[in-house]
DNA sequence: CCAATATTTCGAACGTGTTCAAAACCCCCT
DNA sequence: AGGGGGTTTTGAACACGTTCGAAATATTGG
């Protein structure tokens, strides 16, 4: 369950420097991530700042930098933290369902219930995550530890339903990449949506995920066999490549 | 051909200002616009400072403030303009051509080619878009004259080809806009891109463009009614909204 | 227990985006 | 010509993220 942090921690610290070593170091460095989260989630991304963050938390500005290289690797300790609450939710509520549509969308939904909180600064997290050059970003290598737990997720999401079984082996391996793209999708609307309690983002779950199902489903079919080999193949050449697995050898 | 920039420079300006008044005004406002655009390319965006256009520009700091109201609006300049230059270099492309697959390849292409000599500084473009408060957001109502554009341009894309009148009223209808979306994600592929020249993007383009096409041409078909139907309702009452095409009545 | 070394903490200083009140400029009216 | 309105320009000042050398504190070795 926590086996993730240590790693995840490690990027967060400036330029190639050891882990800490000390108890009171790792409480200091909690206590600056935990008065950070309090006051964005307060007032905001943008209106808290590391003065503030470091007054708070009774400590020096120099302290705060010398854990987390720059504000927005304060952002990191809430995609963890994230991830696995999510990860976590989702597969209690997922037990014992066994069709698929359901599961997914009960995956979904527990993301959108496990963000509501942070819904607040949500854009200012977006901004940051959509940097290509950034380590925040769902694409990149520093990412990958909690990429895998969310994808290792939806290969759950699938293998726990009645239709893995009736899916051909190459398709069910490419899934659950693409089932955590669709949560991707779901992200970017739930960022961008203003309505109260982001009841749009839930409405769009319900009617997105009978239809991923759906296409899934038909895609067993003979009619289809083309056009899946092409997505297949273009799935596989280019989208996976560029979230971080390596291209079939 | 020019009649979008005066609205769209309207945004730039801060508050409800009226519009600038004098020629002197206009080439002030156009001397900082050109001098950050090269400075960017220069030496990318973070590294261009305020003062540093201002400098070159041969103005003072402040002055730059009056006529655009942050330096992420200066990135709106750089967007107008590509969306002008993209729309007429597709079109004297896909002139003559007949086949939807060309015609779409055509216009994604131009785009890859139009925005080339920015890919330097995209990703800081890309983070400023990111930004669902911020009104560079391709989803942003300020932004709705560019949109609204290469909307348009997909829409010649489709009816200029001989698809579109095979096509049922109903799908031709919403197709611009997807085909659209389908540009988003060639930019956000382009925006990751690290390959020299970007040409792992074009790859993509080749090879993503005949898929949706026959997507689209199988669309036709008695089998993919009922997904079809899903389909569009879908993005009929939960994508078009956001991207600003009000739902039907 | 002391010295030496490593780790942690500090806060003043720097660079940058941005603001704002005042000055300069321009144009029209009498 | 002079003055009064709007428009444009200025640059000093501000707030914030970030850096860095030095001080404080902890840890280790003899």
């Amino acid at each position: 369950m926590d086996d993730a942090t240590e790693p995840a921690r490690a990027s967060e610290l400036p330029g190639g420097r050891a882990l800490p070593k000390t108890d009171k170091s790792e409480q200091t460095r909690a206590l600056i991530l935990e008065t950070a989260m309090r006051l964005f989630k307060e007032r905001g991304y943008d209106k808290t700042t590391m003065r503030a963050i470091a007054a708070e938390a009774g400590v020096s500005v120099g302290n705060a930098y010398y854990y987390f290289a720059s504000k927005e690797f304060l952002i990191q300790g809430f995609y963890d933290q994230m991830t696995h609450a999510h990860a976590a939710d989702a597969r209690s509520r997922m037990a014992g369902k066994k069709d698929f549509a359901e599961r997914l969308g009960i995956a979904l939904d527990s993301w959108v219930d496990c963000a509501a909180e942070y819904h607040g600064f949500a854009s200012q997290f977006f901004r940051t995550a959509a940097d290509p050059t950034s380590s925040l970003s769902p694409f990149s290598n520093e990412s990958h530890p909690a990429r895998a737990t969310a994808v290792e997720l939806f290969h759950e999401v699938l293998n726990g339903s009645d239709l893995a079984p009736k899916l051909d082996a190459e398709l069910a391996d490419l899934l659950p990449e693409l089932l955590w793209l669709h949560l991707m999708v779901v992200v970017l609307y739930w960022v961008f949506d203003r309505t109260p309690d982001t009841e749009r983002t839930r409405e769009f779950v319900t009617r997105s995920t009978p239809m991923a199902a759906r296409v899934i489903n038909l895609s067993r079919y003979r009619v289809f066999r083309p056009i899946v080999r092409d997505a297949k193949s273009l799935i596989q050449d280019f989208i996976l490549p560029t979230i971080g697995r390596t291209a079939k050898p």
